[in-house]
DNA sequence: GTTGGCACTCATTAGAATCGAGTGCTAACG
DNA sequence: CGTTAGCACTCGATTCTAATGAGTGCCAAC
């Protein structure tokens, strides 16, 4: 009862000696390679191990036996299951940037200029350009922001565009379409009242609007029960979704690219699963890990964007399982890093 | 040598006898449908012609002898060739709406809600939806688009937004980061400076600003020439692409899939695409025709979305040359007016 | 415990034979 | 003269078989 209270049985499933770790980590490194079936013979022509192709075909079927690998079939060589994967990437990565794509990320981020919403954007695209994948960027929540000033204009004698600036530098922008005509002067009259009443609140917060009949105080009403209602796609996040020509380029299977690509296209399924994979405390989710069904054959790297020490925006990477582990792992890590440096100093010092 | 001038000579290729055109059309119809080469003897079964298949046989080395068909090899059927759809496009496809379709655009219409980014992106689902093929929907440009209102909004002591907010309910935002912190109080004299200057130029207009050194002036002087870049993405044509997912439905070849899609996420290049063909007066582009490599086995079927009679959007379809033209092409007709339609009611009486 | 040797498995490849959809040609027919 | 039935021919696709060889599991020897 020391240490060895894991599943019902004491098998040492998490800790392999250090010869079969180093064989599970040929296997992995040269599958990633080459996409086949890996065979003894190979493994015994890396240099991670150092004897003979029969011993590790005998460690093999301990390992195959305890899960980390299986064959396609009799007399072809190993593939390493999502335990393999996931054992590789606990125990064995170790991933740092080459130079080259250390330099493409710091180049990127002195010279991005612009709306978050343009940085994000292109931030999804450089990881994508990085890592040959595709990527999710997941902006800050506005939830939490608050409003900086409201602002009704009129559009035309019906309709009146109420714009909210967050404390953010986000903009909410809502049209109202009236059944009566209002003038000028109560538009900038209802305007201004709008501004002291919803001041400093957050679009979250629900507040007692008094409910007198004057056509300023409907007009009052309407647009703050229209701020108040989130849009009908992006449920307040922003989604960028880069490279999504990379599914075409991880997967031989048509099928499976229409599959992935048709998850990529519902925004809000990627949000929560992303969501889902960063509550159970994951930085990497792999193949059946996720409990995601259509992307059973897809990995799925994240990494929180920070901002006050807070996880509110995320990125990830998304490829198949057979993707290049330390290398997205790195990228996933330092885009997270510059991107959540980059969005702090933005807002250190908002005036809330 | 009586009428053996083939090349050099006024050939009708522009006019096929009745029942040249009616076998063409069986043969493109037929293999909409079976994406497999045709032969005489489907094209017998069908009711277009009622002549044997021998018949229909010499019909059709004539027309692969005149461009409309070919072989894939001896041996097996006729394949139409961009030709041969070119004309089953111009005189042959007259296509309508399935009720259920018609229902499904009616419904969608009258039940879309919300700001119009929201409903050129829910349209551009629609299109797909409706189609099976991947539709882009450029939003109306807001070059035309006078200020309606700027506003300055400071969010930290040297991070001040611009708001702009234009006739037709966009909004353009500019985050100024200041060298020196600035006042509240100058902040708010600046922005009713600038309302007042910008307040009715548009975007593209450039204009004089009186250049005194005060913080106030070179506050405003930032803030409009902020306002007069363009953003780095996209030129302030808002580029909606729906169904990418379809591509991989649409073609077999993992590797054309991924060269679709990889135009596809450069949304400038497909928007000038679409002005290409749009220029060139012509509502849909086959094959070679829009003059783009790696397009060559996509046809695009483009229809002008119009605001005050002139067309400053579009909605387009994009999907392989054996696409269902006469669905996809009444698909595109129909939400093109009513997205028309929709955008006239919304800006009818803008106040400019 | 490690290794070389060896028999065995089985997907993949290559080649040969066959099939058959579809053609082009021709002769007969109305 | 246009249309059609008949027929020989072509050639990709399919099927089948045999050969290949990458890779395994086992065992005996080191």
């Amino acid at each position: 009862m020391a240490r060895v209270a894991k599943q019902p049985t004491p098998l040492p499933t998490s800790d392999l000696d250090a010869r079969k770790a180093a064989i599970l980590e040929a296997v992995v490194a040269e599958h990633i390679d080459t996409a086949q079936p890996v065979g003894s013979t190979s493994v015994a022509h890396r240099d991670e191990v150092h004897v003979s192709s029969a011993t590790i075909r005998s460690e093999m079927v301990a390992l195959e036996r305890d899960g980390y690998l299986m064959q396609p079939h009799t007399s072809a060589g190993r593939v390493p299951t999502d335990k393999g994967y996931r054992y590789f990437v606990d125990h064995l990565s170790s991933g740092v940037l080459g130079p080259t794509q250390q330099h493409e990320v710091s180049d990127f981020f002195t010279s991005v200029r612009g709306e978050m919403e343009d940085i994000l954007e292109q931030t999804s695209g450089l990881l994508s350009n990085l890592t040959s994948l595709t990527s999710v960027v997941v902006g800050p929540s506005h939830a939490r922001a608050s409003i900086r000033t409201v602002q009704l204009v009129d559009l035309s004698p019906r309709r009146v565009l109420v714009v909210a600036v967050l404390s953010d530098g986000s903009i909410e922008k809502r049209t109202l379409e009236l059944d009566t005509e209002v003038s000028a002067l109560d538009v900038v009259e209802a305007s201004s009242q709008l501004d002291a009443l919803l001041l400093g609140t957050t679009l979250e917060q629900r507040l007692e609007v008094p409910s007198r009949d004057t056509s300023i105080a409907t007009l009052v009403r309407e647009a703050v029960s229209a701020l108040h209602t989130s849009t009908p796609t992006a449920d307040g996040d922003q989604v960028f979704i880069g490279g999504s020509s990379k599914v075409a380029g991880s997967f031989d299977q048509v099928e499976t690219v229409r599959k992935v690509l048709g998850i990529l296209e519902q925004g809000l399924v990627v949000v929560s699963l992303l969501q889902d994979i960063m509550n159970r405390g994951l930085s990497v989710a792999i193949g059946s890990e996720h409990g995601f069904a259509p992307l059973s054959s897809c990995a799925v790297i994240v990494a929180p964007v920070l901002v006050e020490n807070e996880s509110t925006g995320a990125i990830a990477l998304l490829g198949p399982t057979r993707m290049n582990y330390p290398e997205a792992m790195a990228a996933a890590e330092v885009v997270s890093r510059q991107l959540t440096k980059r969005l702090s100093s933005a807002s250190k010092d908002d005036r809330g």
